[in-house]
DNA sequence: CCCGCTTTCCCACAATATGAAAAAAGCTGG
DNA sequence: CCAGCTTTTTTCATATTGTGGGAAAGCGGG
């Protein structure tokens, strides 16, 4: 794509800020991670930090992310209408189960949490808090949305997220994909502390119309809080708010997903 | 500034796009609202969609609001560090008054709700959902801190948002001149009714080591759940946290404010 | 108080972004 | 199903814009 070369590089270095500690970055930094001239990252981050979009230490001179981006990432998940509409199922979920509630969306490789409702115990997830994301195909929430793509999408994602696996303790491809089948022939997403030590997790997934899965609804609890019957119970549960949510899913206002393949560097 | 004509464009249009409705906007919109040639549009907002800042709907060829948005504000907010350090007052507070618990945070001349929990009772907010925000000087949880700061900082943010206060009911300088004198005097910010009919809010304010008041802890209630002995015992209780907070707020990683008057257009 | 390190400003140069126009792709209504 | 329209996408010559070297100004540590 030409023509849009300082746009790359001012959002190569938000990531760069995003990617950054606490602390934030100096220009320095963005210079000797870019190999940017220091004038130009200065220029760059200036201009970003006018918008809002990064947030300036006048005393340390350094920056972070600016608290704009909280706003505008509220409404464009605001805007896809999934996270109103699935309030109130979290809520009710959330006390009837005491188990922790997970509303997870497809956004192009990844699976982000949109929203989570916690139980009695306060679980560990891989996705942390909301707005956290993980490679499509790494936990059960991730895996509901996976399995129910097309198959050249499946391996478009598989073969993208392959070098992130690695980072998750002992996934690999192979191993997702015998998952997605295990959640293609039951219809549900499951895992049994495979992921995280002593905590479990169930998810189905979310289908608008015309769209297919965009997104799954699932719970999380520790392992001990779960045994076969248990499961089943869950999962017709969670089926039954699936469906009412499908049905009231607008899929013209649901936020559409990048095709797989695109991804700018 | 200079040298950003580009940046500063793809920023205006990410602002159009996060203005405009659900269902989005088409180039040809956005080249009508900015007068830039189509091209231009073109070539920009799909450098946007390449990054995840906007979301391209393939059949309908319109530009939504990207959930890498969502990714990012998550963290800016979770950099600050706040969030996490309130999470555990906010459940509290919520399950012992049954109220609705609102932690704000200033950005520029705005506050932004940066985490919320609902009560018994759901109550309609000026802010709305997390990641909402108002003009600094409406409503208590934003007046609660605007009355702290500094004399100069109040004049240009009063001269800033004037123009946004006549879009909320019956607002206006004066009267939020008025309302933040009582704030100071009282140490706490209170509104019966006056925003939102039969909502009733309490703020104090959250001070930063060195940096000053830079949030607002707050409760929202129907008027009718709220009298003048419940006023002081809920004050009493937010002040009490509040101490607690700030004695462990970590002002090195707290978002720094942009500094009043610095805005780009 | 001085020295080294960062940040900020300045400016000539050329690479980059620009918009007109053409081509392609969708829609619409008959 | 086609003709005519609108909207999107691509192309390309042009000059405007962004670039980075270097100088100036700030900071901070010793």
């Amino acid at each position: 794509m030409a023509g849009t070369q300082l746009l790359d590089r001012a959002i190569a270095l938000l990531r760069l800020v995003a990617d950054a500690g606490a602390n934030g970055l100096a220009v320095r930094d963005l210079s000797a991670a870019t190999g940017l001239s220091v004038s130009t990252c200065h220029r760059v981050a200036a201009a970003l930090a006018g918008h809002g979009l990064l947030a300036r230490d006048e005393s340390a001179r350094r920056y972070r992310l600016g608290l704009e981006f909280f706003v505008l990432g509220a409404r464009a998940a605001e805007r896809t209408g999934l996270g109103q509409l699935c309030r109130p199922v979290l809520t009710r979920l959330a006390a009837e189960t005491d188990d922790t509630v997970l509303l997870m969306m497809r956004h192009n490789f990844e699976s982000v949490c949109i929203d989570r409702r916690d139980g009695r115990i306060i679980i560990q997830t891989l996705t942390g808090a909301i707005g956290g994301s993980v490679p499509l195909g790494v936990g059960p929430g991730s895996q509901a949305i996976l399995a129910f793509l097309a198959a050249d999408e499946v391996d478009a994602i598989i073969a993208h997220n392959t070098p992130r696996y690695a980072t998750v303790q002992g996934q690999n491809p192979a191993l997702i994909r015998t998952a997605i089948e295990d959640v293609r022939a039951r219809g549900y997403a499951l895992d049994y502390g495979g992921i995280i030590q002593g905590v479990a997790g169930i998810a189905v997934p979310l289908r608008a119309p015309g769209l297919g899965v965009v997104a799954s609804l699932g719970l999380g609890m520790l392992t001990s809080q779960l045994d076969d019957e248990r499961v089943h119970s869950l999962v017709d549960r969670l089926k039954r708010e699936a469906v009412r949510i499908e049905a009231e899913i607008n899929p013209l206002s649901l936020l559409p997903v990048n095709a797989a393949g695109k991804q700018a560097g």
